[in-house]
RNA sequence: GGUGGGAUGUCCGAGUGGUUUAAGGAGCACGCUUGGAGAGCGUGUAUGGCCGUAAGGUUAUCCCGGGUUCGAAUCCCGGUCCCACCGCCA
């Protein structure tokens, strides 16, 4: 959440920064609600006052006549506070000052192509068609079994899977990303603290309503919030890690979008990075964590562009994102498979996540500061499968392991088992 | 799922209704002392809010949320987490 002294210094940049993201935010009421707050909480300290010195003097009858004030005060500023929180929760993160105001997402700027896509001599297959071929992925029997947007990854599917995975895991802990896998569940609470459940969030994802439980869309849910309420150091940063955990996405308002294939699922596995840095170094930290991603996709040798979001396109938490979208031939389109998002302190405020910057610890009057948080995909498997599936193809709908990967699984290439 | 125990400041730890706006100890910082270090002595040592140029004042916070009371770390109710044992279990 943002700053409440930011909001009512400056309402207006606020109102602007939502209204750009095309998020309403009731920021009269806000202000209101606000001032309000702030002159009852000051007579409920006058009442508290009085309360001490009637309770340390006995003065009993004096002791109830306050006791009544402050009840009534208490109930007053409780529901105050309560509006209070819930609208601060609902205001946006503002868009960074270098990202494009734009309505929607036909105006992101596309920042640089990478590669060039093949050209094929015959009409190639989606990755549907290859999956079924090859015996790697099985939709049909996964829709009879849990629906539809599930799959059912197989044989050198599952190699491939486990390769980038490994791949993504050795390169990030060589550059000293801490490797976690966190648990997939967590409470809806904190789930809301981590800024995701707002303006709709909460229908994107899966509730276990009789635990009070909710399964993270991305393992940066529960990395995030690990730190919660915690103090780093500013020698110790930045902190980074690379988690793997399955990810799970319920969909909803997508119906009809990408129905075929594994490209829009409800489950899938990512590794994802996290980093913790102070606000001097998030922009930075930034550019470094989408240098990562695109160095995945340079190795993979698949065509790729790097596309920044425009401010209609930034999700309800983030300040600046960029995207890597890969080519895919059968569609002929790039398509999203990595974002890299810096957060400001936006989510730290909501998890109170701060440091202590050098030199000032263990000093008298010390400030702690909120952190910068980031984050950004190593893989998200299932797409990249699209892509190296779609890009490696060879005529007779066999696949080409691209060399990166031979190593961790072992084959140069994976065949149509109907052919052998 | 059941039974029992627990959660206090940076850490250890005392504290079951009113000089506890939290004893004592350790650690840490600063000062004195010293040739230097240690020991010793002294001072200081949480976070948020509000008032104030500041010094400072005030308030809330003893796991969290309610309640009882003139007054709650302390009593009552609900919850979270930790520990032990039992049951079940990959």
């Amino acid at each position: 959440m943002l700053d409440i002294k930011f909001i009512r210094e400056n309402p207006d940049k606020v109102r602007e920064g939502a209204k750009n993201k095309n998020i309403n935010v009731p920021i009269d009421e806000i202000l209101r609600l606000d001032q309000e707050h702030r002159e009852l909480s000051r007579i409920l300290q006058e009442l508290y006052t009085q309360r001490n010195r009637a309770a340390k003097e006995r003065d009993i009858e004096g002791g109830r006549e306050v006791k009544a004030e402050v009840d009534s005060s208490e109930d007053k500023l409780g529901k105050i506070k309560e509006r209070l929180d819930e609208l601060l929760y609902a205001v946006p993160n503002l868009p960074a000052l270098d990202v494009k105001i734009g309505k929607d997402e036909s105006e992101n700027e596309i920042i640089r192509k990478v590669g060039s896509p093949k050209k094929f001599s015959f009409k190639v297959r989606d990755h549907v068609e290859l999956g079924e071929l090859l015996e790697i992925i099985d939709l049909e029997r996964a829709a009879k079994v849990s629906g539809t947007r599930f799959a059912y990854l197989k044989n050198e599917g599952v190699l491939l899977e486990f390769a980038l995975a490994q791949f993504a895991l050795d390169s990030l802990i060589k550059e000293g990303f801490i490797p976690i896998i966190p648990p997939v569940l967590i409470k809806t609470e904190t789930m809301k603290k981590v800024g995701y459940m707002e303006h709709g969030g909460d229908e994107d994802m899966f509730h276990i309503e009789k635990d009070g439980l909710t399964l993270v869309g991305t393992a940066e849910h529960s990395i995030v919030a690990m730190h919660q309420d915690e103090t780093f150091l500013e020698r110790d940063l930045p902190v980074r890690y690379v988690g793997f955990s399955s990810a799970f996405r319920r969909e909803a308002g997508s119906y009809g979008k990408d129905t075929r294939g594994i490209l829009r699922v409800h489950q899938f596995d990512k590794v994802e990075m996290v980093s913790y840095t102070t606000p001097e170094k998030s922009d930075s930290e930034q550019d470094y964590l989408l240098n990562i991603e695109e160095k995945f996709f340079q190795a993979l040798k698949i065509p790729y562009q790097v596309v920044k979001m425009c401010t209609a396109d930034l999700g309800f938490v983030q300040a600046k994102k960029y995207d890597i979208e890969a080519w895919i031939p059968s569609q002929e389109k790039y398509r999203e498979m990595t974002s890299a998002s810096h957060l400001t302190d936006f989510q730290a405020r909501r998890l109170n996540i701060k440091f202590l910057p050098a030199g000032r610890q263990g000093q008298k009057g010390l400030e702690k500061e909120f952190i910068h948080t980031l984050n950004a995909t190593g893989f998200a498997i299932g797409r990249t499968l699209i892509a190296i599936l779609e890009n490696y193809q060879e005529k007779d709908g066999s696949v080409v392991v691209p060399e990166i990967l031979r190593n961790y699984v072992n084959i140069d290439k994976i065949s149509p088992k109907k052919l052998k």
